[in-house]
Formats: C-alpha cells, sequence, structure tokens
DNA sequence: CTGAAAGCGCTTACAG
DNA sequence: CTGAAAGCGCTTACAG
C-alpha cells in the first residue's frame, strides 16, 4: 500500500548537501537560490557539494516554504478530443510548454468544468498553481474573468462580454487577419466575395468578420453574404451549403480557419466549382488543414506557437509582478498558395 | 518582487477547518483522507466546515508529509513542433489528461532533452514527479529504461534493445496492425502489394512490417517492395517516389501512418496513378490525415485517446503498488474507406 | 557572511 | 475514536 515510500530511492537532501559542504543548510539554500551574501569559496564549495551528490531540490518543500508552487496550469475545455484535433491549440500548446521549459515553471495540463465553473475554480486552487493560461472560445471564459482578479491569468481569446476589468489577453489582432485575407482577394480581383465566419459568440469570430467588411467596405465593395461556421470542417461544410443553396454568387470566399476552409472545399468540388478559377479561397491557420488540403490554401499565418510561448511568458511576468510592457503585437504573415490562384 | 506572496488571497486552512468544526487537525486531516476510524458525527460536522469554507487541501504541504506528489510527467521529445503537428500524439495526450482528470494525479508536460539523457534524469527529479509517460520513438527512450528501475515509468511504444528487464508498455499489436491492413488489401483482391513502412529503427516500424510480410505470405504472396518512411507526409512522398521510380509495378499499398500516406497520395497523383482504381491505398491512424485526404483513406484505428488513457491508468497503478493485471490488449479496427474501392 | 530557529500546511505513528 | 507531537525538506527573518 505504501510502496510510493519506497518509490523513491535515494534522494540527496538539502541538509546533507551542507553537511558535505561543511555548512549549515541555510547558507546552503542561499547558495541555490542565487543569495549575493555569500562567500565566493562557501559558493564554491557547496555547488560542487551539490554536483557530487547529484541534489535537486525537493519542489514540495521548496513550494510550502515559498508559498508558491511553480506550476502554471492550462485549461483544457472539456470537450477535449474536439480541442485536441484541432491543430491549432496542439500549437499552443507546444509553444507554452516549450518556453516553460526555459524557465523554473513547469506546465500542467487541467481539464476546466463546462457548466460548472465553481468547480473549475476548485481545480485550479486543488492544482495549487502560481496561474492559469485561458484557451477556450466560449461562455466558460468568462467565469474566469472573476478569478484573474485573485490569480495571474492569460487569456489566449479576448472572453465575450467587455467590463472594463483589466485582464491579460495574447491573441493576434483578428480583425487585421480578416482584412488581410480578404484585401488578398481584392488584389487578385476578386469582387464577390463572401465569407464564412467562426462563431459569432466569440469576439474572434466577430472580429475575423468585421476584419472582411472593413476590406470590402474599403475597397467599395458590397458585403455578398455571411454564413456562420463552428472552426470544424463539417460546421465549414454546412456554412458553404448555406451560401451556396440561397444563390450567391461568389468569386471568392474567405473562411475563419482553415479547419472550416477543409469543409468548405468539399463541397465546392462536390458542386463542381474550381478552385481558384471559379471561386479563390483564402482562411487561417497555416497548418495540416491549409497545406494537405487541395489545393492548398491561401493562410493567414498567426505563429500560433509564438502566441503559446507569450502567454506563458506573460503569465510567468504576471506572477513575478513584473511591469508588464505594452502588449506585443503578435506577427501576422500572408502565405499566399493555390487557392488564390497566382 | 514578493507580489507572489500577496497573490493567494485568502486561502481556508485545515486548522481552521478543524477549529470550525471543534476537532483537532489530525481528525479533519483523517476525515479528508477517509479514514475509517473516525465517527460519523464528526465526519459530518468537519465535512460541514470544509463545505463551508470552500477547503481546499495544499498540495505543497501534503505532497510533503505524503513523500509523493500525485503528479506524472508526460514526457515530449525535443522537438516539440515535429511532436505537436503528429495528431497521434495529441490524442495520447488527451486521452492521458481525461484519465487524470478523474483521478487525484495531474499530468504535467515535460520537455526532454534528447541528446543529454542526465538533463532528463534530473528534468524528472527536479519536477518531483510520481511517475512518467514515455512517447519518444527513438534512442532517447531507451534511456529511460534505466530510470524505470527507480521511477514507475509507462512506455507508449516498446524501446528498442531488449534487454530482458522488467518494463511496461501499452501499445497496439503492431504486427497485427500491419497485418489487418494487408490482409484487407488482400481480401479486396490485390496481388501485388507494396508498402512504406515506418522507421525501421523502432519496434513499431519492423512490427508493422512484419505484419504486411506475415499477411504476405500466409496468402502464398511476394514481397513486391517496401520504402522505409519517418511518419511524415514529405518522409510518405519521397518513399512513394522511390518506390516508384524503382519502377514497382503494384495494384495496393500499405503505408504505416496516415501522414505519410497523405504524402504518399499526393505522389500518385503528380503520377496519374489512380486511387483506388491502379492502386488500393490502406494505412494506419484514423485522424483528420485519413479523413481528409482525398480519396478518404481506409485505415486500422488505433484507439489512440484510449491508449493515452490506459498508459495513464497503468503508471497509476505502479505508483499505488498495484498488481497490474496482463496488459489489457488494446483494441484494433479497420475502417474502411474509397482509398480500397468498395 | 553565517547559523539557529521558526514556520510553511499537511500526515501519521504514538498514546490514551 | 481522538489529540499532541514530530516530521516532511525547504526558506527566511533575526541575531551575531
Amino acid at each position: 500500500m505504501n510502496a510510493s515510500r519506497s518509490a523513491q530511492p535515494w534522494v540527496p537532501t538539502l541538509e546533507e548537501v551542507a553537511a558535505l559542504a561543511g555548512v549549515s543548510s541555510s547558507t546552503a539554500s542561499r547558495v541555490i537560490n542565487g543569495s549575493p551574501r555569500v562567500t565566493e569559496s562557501t559558493v564554491a564549495r557547496v555547488n560542487a557539494a551539490i554536483a557530487k551528490v547529484g541534489y535537486v531540490p525537493n519542489r514540495a518543500a521548496r513550494s510550502l516554504a515559498r508559498r508558491s508552487t511553480q506550476t502554471v496550469a492550462m485549461m483544457i475545455p472539456e470537450r477535449t478530443a474536439e480541442f485536441f484535433a484541432d491543430p491549432y491549440f496542439a500549437e499552443v500548446i507546444q509553444g507554452a510548454a516549450m518556453y516553460a521549459s526555459s524557465t523554473e515553471y513547469s506546465l500542467t495540463l487541467l481539464i476546466e468544468s463546462e457548466n460548472d465553473p465553481e468547480k473549475t475554480h476548485q481545480l485550479l486552487r486543488r492544482g495549487n498553481v502560481d496561474g492559469a493560461l485561458i484557451l477556450s472560445h466560449h461562455s466558460a471564459s468568462s467565469s474566469y474573468r472573476e478569478l484573474a482578479r485573485t490569480l495571474p491569468v492569460v487569456f489566449g481569446v479576448r472572453p465575450p462580454g467587455e467590463t472594463g476589468e483589466e485582464i491579460h489577453v495574447v491573441d493576434v489582432d483578428n480583425t487585421a487577419v480578416g482584412a488581410l485575407a480578404t484585401q488578398h482577394l481584392i488584389d487578385r480581383g476578386r469582387r464577390r466575395i463572401a465569407t464564412i465566419s467562426g462563431p459569432l459568440d466569440t469576439t474572434a469570430g466577430q472580429e475575423r468578420l468585421q476584419g472582411w467588411r472593413d476590406a470590402l467596405s474599403a475597397a467599395g465593395l458590397e458585403e455578398l453574404g455571411s454564413e456562420e461556421g463552428d472552426y470544424t470542417p463539417s460546421g465549414g461544410a454546412a456554412a458553404a451549403r448555406r451560401l451556396l443553396d440561397a444563390g450567391v454568387q461568389m468569386d471568392a470566399l474567405f473562411v475563419a480557419s482553415a479547419q472550416m476552409a477543409a469543409g468548405a472545399l468539399g463541397v465546392l468540388k462536390e458542386r463542381g466549382i474550381r478552385v481558384p478559377d471559379d471561386v479563390a479561397v483564402a482562411t487561417v491557420d497555416n497548418n495540416v488543414f491549409s497545406t494537405s488540403a487541395s489545393p492548398q490554401l491561401t493562410t493567414v499565418d498567426l505563429h500560433t506557437a509564438a502566441k503559446g510561448a507569450a502567454m506563458m511568458a506573460t503569465v510567468v511576468r504576471l506572477i513575478r509582478g513584473e511591469q508588464l510592457d505594452a502588449e506585443a503585437a503578435l506577427p501576422l504573415d500572408l502565405v499566399v498558395r493555390e487557392s488564390t490562384g497566382c
């Protein structure tokens, strides 16, 4: 039953390191934590002892004494399968994990409870983390606003319902994303540009749609038609069908995510509509959905891994109580491929 | 600087709960840990107090006292971008995280050092975890064999170099995987079946190849040709090119992963070879690479999320010192789609 | 610059 | 069944 006891074999302790170096554990601790008030020779002896026994500080003891856990939680929406199926999220996690590995913080995955914010709250307290990263798109994220008042929290998307509270968001300028893709379609000479938007109960969904509008209006073009999708391939397919069934005569289509674009592409093919000849398609996300589609999709590269890293960097600074400089804008690049001709 | 101190606002402690319930913290602790030696009425009072103040145990203190961390590490290969780009791994992580959320254990992501096993070793000790899950395919994984002697470790793939040591592997029967896909091709009436294998320095790569051989030999067919890939789309494309350039006249192709199959499909199309008419294609992994390929790919569904869950379940049992029953075989299903005709 | 002591918040023999 | 006490392995004022 207490096999867990015997699982940890021989782990040297601070006291042993100190004894080996001939100092008190207080001093050994100071060396480990880089205190300036230690003699050079002492530092050397302690470090030698550490190296000799392969000392690694016990996290739990350190956390308890410091009252901080050196752990950041990545909150995962309850519908984990869908979440992980989206390469977008995998990329964010990758970036965050990568950045974390360059710090003292470790990343832990916590699955949130969608319909019970209190449970999630508990989870975070149970998890005893120093900060949290929030990626969910939907209502749940707004319940984190409250949490953000007591714990460093960084959002990957702006939660809906602006309330004036100061929250930390690391995200691209989604209006610019929509405008960039749409402008490219315009530059390609297209004039009848429809769109498949993201969910309109998310700020990203609204903003990319707004970007489409802005670009059209700046070019004096009309808003041909827009249908709402849910960021999944089947949602994109359904939206494409609705557009076509409504008789929209488009020569271009801006799809707010590559997953949806993949679905839409299938419908266009099904209906005998050629891409890019009949309809040029531009989308968002530079991942497998845009590169392995046929034709390959012109897309806005969101540099998603960099975003994950930036989220992690931001939460670490919040935890440390550092001053946050003006939110660095995340980069945005248009990657031109076959789907918008050449 | 010590803003982290003020970050945690008001967190009730065991002692406070105990006081509120009118018992000692020893007793309160017993209630929390489900000790049988407590009066019913005491249990009720303590639980009421817990609910009232929203008490959540401090993980660090508990870990320190119990000498166990309730944390399991998922080791991520250093090349994180490639790793996370493979939906296979995302799915394993998903399953493991999901299972973890139903236990007291939490999952933390640790990035391993490929060329410095000692560093990884340190990482695990620094991470102070109770167990580890290993997913990497290559040599690095063999360095974990040693680790497995002192820490509960579960492998997602059998590390190369059998040495008779007892290690815990949760994986499908990869020989069966190769045989299942190949047999399907045979059942479809194909007789000239080539293969694109996984890396042959991995046991999974070897075994799927062996499965192909077994099925062919059982059917009295010859081994037409095999090329090695690296599980990436470009690796699959390159292998397909080598096969074709060598003049192999196949009527079917077994590709050991969907990512490679996606790449191979592009090459076949490029060369004007029709799928499935000229060449039927069967692969492995039921994910976006098989469903969004065109034509959609017949594949062996590995139930990868279930595998992640099983890995987590296994490591938890190891940690608890439980007796492991005979390794439950992971399920395996053939999903028939367009790429093998009908 | 260094050490003795207290304390972080739990768990768990040991008595009773 | 319950409580007082010791201890888990660190950190950090407080003295010196």
